[in-house]
DNA sequence: CCAGCTCGCTTGAAGTGTCAAGCATCAGTT
DNA sequence: AACTGATGCTTGACACTTCAAGCGAGCTGG
């Protein structure tokens, strides 16, 4: 796809994308300061354990663990690692496929998980979700969307 | 602000944050590995340069493009002192406030801004602003109005 | 049964960002 | 002038993420 003439940002999109811009940059951090602040374990933490919770077992796989957390598998290693040595989560490898292993919620991680929930909703409302109107919450379902399956379709992570 | 009864997220409200979620973790190193593949600096130094060459002598306070730019004043710091090793800017303490640092763009900063500027638009547009349609766009101005103004209300970094 | 591939995961090093501390400079008081 | 505090910026250490390399387990074909 050879770039002829640059199509830039009329007005209506720069007005788009420079607060976008900003929420990108600002947004995580704040969610994961409030977290931190109020749970004591970062946003990212707290989407693992929860995803474990949700879970049959409340095991997962590694590997399916990375994919609902959104994350490289490389990142979800070293954070179960960590959340490991804290004592919330446990490690085994699979019975029947010895390269799989799984994760599994400690007691101590679900009692943990199940005491901060309340503190992340309520961060979740006050930074995001209490902001916007019921439109507003069904545009922005739409929008990720869009946006999303553009991120999923180009990174082929570096050239192919 | 006590923990009355904890507010779940309801069946909507769950499709609007999850795929939001996801979103804020996988969008920003998107868009940060294109623009390194194809321009050879990270989104944020973009932005950084970016700033300068719509400012007036493509020279700023670092304060000021530290809040236009959205970064702490230390992150900007660390960056414009590796832009500046690079040569694309320089700094200098302004004449009449000797703590005020002046960033400015080099000539060869300006020739490299110049060069990137159509690659940049072409990154924002495949994965943003062309997967939207306009009513989209204008939703997402506003939804981004709403949620930023409750993050720059939240977050007195630490108490105080 | 072993050679070679892929798969699932881990590891270590390098790069970035944050936080807290530090350092001048400037302004206001006395 | 010296004291005090606020302001603008920088610095260093630490935590986190990524990237590339590595490793063992499981297939597959000879």
């Amino acid at each position: 796809m050879p770039t002829d003439q640059p199509r830039w940002l009329n007005q209506r999109e720069r007005d788009a994308w420079l607060p976008f811009v900003g929420l990108l940059l600002k947004l995580p951090h704040a969610l994961d300061s409030a977290m931190r602040r109020t749970t004591g374990l970062s946003h990212f933490e707290y989407l693992v354990l929860s995803a474990l919770s949700d879970s049959t077992e409340h095991t997962r796989p590694m590997s399916e663990l990375a994919e609902i957390a959104n994350a490289s598998q490389s990142r979800l290693s070293h954070v179960v690692a960590k959340l490991e040595e804290n004592g919330l989560v446990r490690r085994s490898t699979c019975p029947g496929n010895g390269r799989v292993v799984l994760a599994t919620l400690t007691e101590a991680g679900y009692r943990e998980i199940v005491a901060m929930a309340p503190r992340h909703v309520d961060v979740v409302r006050a930074l995001v979700i209490d902001t916007l109107d019921t439109e507003q919450l069904d545009q922005l379902t739409a929008i990720c969307a869009r946006i999303r399956s553009a991120v999923d379709r180009e990174p082929p992570t570096s050239r192919r």
